[in-house]
RNA sequence: GGACGGGUGGCCUAGUCAGGAUAUGGCAGCAGCCUCCUAAGCUGCAGGCCGAGGGUUCGAAUCCCUCCCCGUUCGCCA
């Protein structure tokens, strides 16, 4: 692949001929040095067992018999470990080539024809999405987006859940709840207007005897396929989506399906789950008609491993309506990733053994994220105790505005707004995505809006710093000679850039995304040490070389923030 | 109570799967750096019993055991 992957195997290869030659043929590993200046190291010290000889000794022996070749120019030997070092000039000429010709596509697996069916966000349509949920879409989306650089064919899907009690409730307060009698919220959004009946419906419900028997009948209806309350309860929940989908929008998240749960009802999916788990050996019935199947022999714990998929009247559950629906990816895709709350973990492995039970041959590859919360606690729409991400979203655009504002006067009014929207939302995605998924999140407006070190508009800055140089160059020759690329601060940045592949293979096949604003991080970091140590436009005869790096810089920035949905501004 | 996940300087965080050399990076703090390509930047300083204790190993943040703290979950809810 790239001179990174080449010189990686001829380290390998040389090393395991040495082993050879000296009569052992051990595994051994080859790792990235955490001091010194070699590019890769072999420790020695599992070796010593088998070869009854020290560490020092053994690591001594290899470096002495492998000759420097091809991308290695050195081997050397200390503390039991034999080092090597990639030659300077291979890697310099190989690693620009690659990316001027690649461009865009630099970084980019080949095609594997693996279709992979991600699906994220899938909130409930009955409130706006808050920064809780929107670690959902970010993580979610990031991954589809290192998916297809890794050469999957991916699609994007939104399971909304248009069933059930909470939409009812929802349904029941928007038909019912007069127009003025609700505080509605300020923004001209459907999923802000509509969240304030799911609440006093909510209310009236607890209070109400009377009003909780009128939802009562009308789930009852509903789910007896009372096609007038069923339509209503989409009706209502396609509206609430439009606003959900517009939040999404706003954080360059598009998902290429919506797949509706009343559908797999309607089209007798759900049904056809219930007769087939019913015939299976695991099945049994409750005294009072409910249908379950016993996952006990699964491992599944806890006090109760009876799984149940109808109920007593016969009606299905969310979760058996989830088994259609997986049923369904399935046979489109040749792998599904379900992006969940870890509060999901039960289910999805019930869901995963019932799947199993059914004589699937696929699972479905879960992938959970813990929950955000505010510093005084939990989030909760029902309560209106949220951040909105409307809100962060606003919060952080007129940040970044301020921001441009103070230290641009050249820039057009219409210009500074836009260039503020992509800061302000890439300092949101940047800042989620780059905490491991499983870690809990405590919300505070002083991380989020971040704008400084480890953040979205760092990466982006150098981007634009980059540009910016490029605009004042105008046209230069490319120049991809080693000889007039040797500071130490443009190899760094060099063997930073070789890298980009194997990040991507890493976050988009192990599906961990973090890893991508990290290594942006690591990119973005090498550039601004060279560009304080190393003059570009005015440095003669090196200065299109220096030209060139800096263009191959801001290609790969350019790809790290595509990858993590951010735009890539010109200035800033 | 059981299951699953997290615990790394004042705060946030990488590394844990595949044990290896001096534990990553940032925020906040202190001290420097714009007559020079965007200072949303760079350099330096300071700050750590890697939750606690035991074990395995030549070697443990990483593996094993026990315990503590935080989160999630254990519905004929979704």
């Amino acid at each position: 692949m790239g001179i990174a992957d080449d010189f990686r195997n001829e380290v390998e290869i040389a090393t395991r001929n040495a082993l050879a030659e000296s009569g052992s043929e051990v595994d051994f590993i080859i790792e990235v040095p955490s001091v010194g200046d070699a590019d890769l190291a072999v420790p020695c010290f599992n070796l010593a067992k088998t070869m009854r000889k020290s560490p020092k000794d053994i690591a001594e022996k290899l470096a002495g018999m492998i000759r420097p070749s091809g991308s290695i120019s050195a081997v050397s030997s200390m503390n039991g470990y034999v080092n090597f070092s990639i030659d300077r000039g291979v890697l310099v000429t190989e690693t620009l080539n690659e990316i001027l010709a690649k461009g865009d596509g630099y970084g980019r697996l080949p095609p594997t024809g693996v279709r992979v069916n991600v699906e994220h966000t899938s909130t409930n349509p009955t409130g706006p999405i808050h920064v809780g949920r929107a670690r959902n879409p970010i993580i979610g989306d990031t991954l589809a987006r290192c998916l297809k650089m890794c050469g999957n064919e991916v699609v994007t899907e939104y399971y909304v859940n248009d069933v059930g009690k909470q939409v009812v409730i929802l349904t029941w307060g928007v038909e019912n709840i007069p127009k003025g009698s609700v505080e509605e919220e300020e923004r001209d959004k459907t999923d802000h207007k509509l969240v304030a009946y799911y609440r006093k419906a909510n209310k009236m419900m607890e209070e109400d005897p009377a009003v909780a028997e009128q939802i009562s009948d009308m789930l009852r209806r509903f789910e007896a396929g009372d096609q007038e309350v069923i339509g209503s309860v989409r009706h209502t929940a396609q509206i609430m989506l439009e606003g959900l989908k517009e939040s999404l929008a706003n954080i360059n998240v598009a998902l290429d399906r919506y797949t509706w749960e009343s559908d797999f009802i309607a089209d007798g999916s759900a049904a056809s789950v219930v007769s087939r788990m019913k015939r299976t050996d695991y099945a049994g019935q409750t005294e009072d008609g409910s249908w379950y199947v016993d996952l006990a022999e699964f491992g599944v714990n806890g006090k109760n491993t009876k799984f149940t998929f109808t109920r007593s009247d016969g009606t299905t559950l969310y979760t058996t309506r989830d088994i259609a629906y997986h049923m369904s990816k399935f046979s489109r895709s040749d792998r599904v990733i379900d992006v969940l709350g870890e509060d999901q973990k039960l289910g999805s492995q019930q869901l995963t053994y019932a799947l199993r039970i059914l004589g699937c041959v696929m699972e479905p590859e879960p992938m959970f994220y813990a929950f955000v919360s505010l510093p005084e606690g939990k989030m909760s729409t029902r309560k209106g105790v949220v951040v909105y991400l409307d809100d962060l979203i606003d919060e952080a655009v007129e940040r970044a505005y301020e921001e441009i504002r103070s230290r641009r006067d050249d820039m057009s009014e219409e210009r500074m707004r836009e260039t503020a929207r992509v800061i302000g939302v890439g300092a949101i995605r940047y800042n989620v995505v780059r905490v491991q998924p499983e870690k809990q999140f405590v919300f505070t407006w002083k991380e989020a809006l971040n704008f400084d070190g480890n953040s979205g508009p760092y990466l982006q800055y150098v981007h634009a710093r980059a540009c910016s140089m490029l605009r004042k160059a105008g046209d230069f020759e490319r120049d991809a000679d080693p000889s007039k690329l040797t500071d130490e601060y443009e190899i760094k940045l060099v063997k930073v850039l070789s890298k980009f592949s194997s990040v991507i293979a890493e976050a988009g096949n192990q599906k961990r995304v973090h890893v991508l604003p990290a290594y942006g991080h690591e990119v973005a970091s090498a550039f601004n040490q060279f560009y304080a140590a190393v003059p570009v436009l005015s440095s003669g005869a090196s200065a299109n070389a220096r030209l060139t790096l800096v263009e191959c810089s801001k290609i790969v920035l350019r790809n790290v923030l595509e990858c993590l949905g951010m735009g890539a501004p010109e200035e800033m």
